[in-house]
DNA sequence: ACACGTTTTCGATCCTAAGACGAAAACCCT
DNA sequence: AGGGTTTTCGTCTTAGGATCGAAAACGTGT
């Protein structure tokens, strides 16, 4: 019995559960304010007028990362993709109905200086806000929203969702879109520069139109996935 | 160009690149002072004597998560498994030859007090020193243990590689194994008694032959995993 | 021009949590 | 009873984040 479970050789005999494959993406960017996803609306059935996350069949000489890439690409531009991580895989034998389907979810980030031209079916939602959508796309989109509310605390991974210079105050309320919540400019500025993850580019660009101090350009220092790595907290020997 | 990219209707065109899928788990655990993982021998080919990890095809009408439950229940007892959790996708076309086979990778735990009857084939081997593996076990088992050793960090994870109750030392010891290096145990103690993780059953246990004061038994509050709230770092007004 | 409001920026201080260290407690053995 | 051992507890130190307020640098209205 312990030989039943292993990838078949060459003979197969059992084919009857070989499952299609599809990668999904949630892709968010922080635009007016808050996060919006893309979503592109079905014409046909299943769900004819629902949204839908891009993504699509996985290709036979792809990885999962590459299949995502290659179907977002059809989408946006993908050099204004500035990340994009495994979530997790969903496979409820039901969650497309009529095939067995399994997804592998991604999350995507677009910085928000960038306004990709979109498909005409396609359009940006708020996250907090969405239409109805197909299959369990909703729940992923969620998934994908609290994976990045957990790493903008805990990486440097604003830099996928801002633009190459900013202001402090431009930075936090991006954030706060983010993460729902308003953060504070003050706290933002130096956990980020203490961390490393932030650094003035000694520039400064006008104050607005009710005057105030000229705010300082910064940067993100990478633009590379970064953990703090202040969350050993059971610390290797140094 | 839009709908080239949706879970097709019932009338298909493109079966060419439907794939396989299967469910694979790093099973590990904490014996004689080293995190071991659970391995059977390969009989046949592929790779025949070379050791992988247990798993299997999913079945038409599972999730990803009840199908590496049920193939595990082949080699252990399914009770003995505390912790499960998805780890990641892997899926480069050519990790199992001659065939286009998509894995969803898991990481289970079991606890040190346990020692589940295995099959002939089946055996545990240190993580540290790796048996020749099977296809790409060996990279799927070192990201399981990744994935242990941050989570130890930030969440209550360790009560699934401890017994019910246990001294501060054994748990020291069983942090140190998983984690590869030795942690303070007054430092382990204070740190998870903080964040309400563990608490003393007001037992005490015989002391040791070499004499010394008698240890107090604790165990885990809870039995489900718990993120320390403290790394939410840009934290929402309470 | 000057006072005032506005916004950003910086510094000082407080708080909490983790690491390090040593003393005290509670046992063993001889 | 005394010395060795292990556990446990308390204190000190360190570091990062939170809070607050002052200072800087700009607009606008009078």
């Amino acid at each position: 019995m312990s030989n039943t479970n292993t990838p078949p050789g060459p003979r197969e005999r059992d084919t009857s559960h070989i499952t299609g494959h599809e990668v999904l993406a949630g892709v968010v960017q922080v635009r007016q304010g808050s996060l919006k996803a893309l979503l592109w609306q079905r014409a046909r059935p299943p769900h004819p007028n629902r949204w839908a996350l891009p993504g699509g069949r996985l290709g036979p000489d792809e990885t999962v990362e590459s299949s995502i890439r290659r179907q977002l690409a059809e989408k946006v531009d993908v050099r204004e993709l500035t990340h994009v991580e495994q979530l997790a895989v969903f496979s409820s034998p039901g969650r497309v109905p009529d095939k067995r389907i399994v997804a592998t979810a991604f999350l995507g980030l677009i910085p928000c200086d960038t306004d990709p031209e979109l498909p005409d079916d396609t359009a940006w939602h708020p996250v907090e806000a969405l239409p109805e959508t197909a299959f369990d796309h909703e729940e992923i989109l969620l998934a994908g929203r609290e994976r990045l509310r957990s790493k903008l605390s805990y990486t440097n991974i604003g830099f996928a969702l801002a633009p190459p210079k900013f202001t402090v105050s431009e930075l936090r309320d991006l954030y706060s879109a983010a993460l729902g919540y308003r953060v504070s400019a003050t706290n933002l500025q130096r956990v980020l520069s203490r961390r490393g993850a932030l650094e003035a580019t000694g520039e400064t660009v006008a104050a607005g139109p009710s005057g105030g101090r000229p705010p300082a350009l910064f940067r993100f220092t990478s633009r590379d996935l970064q953990i703090t790595d202040r969350f050993a907290v059971l610390r290797p020997p140094a």
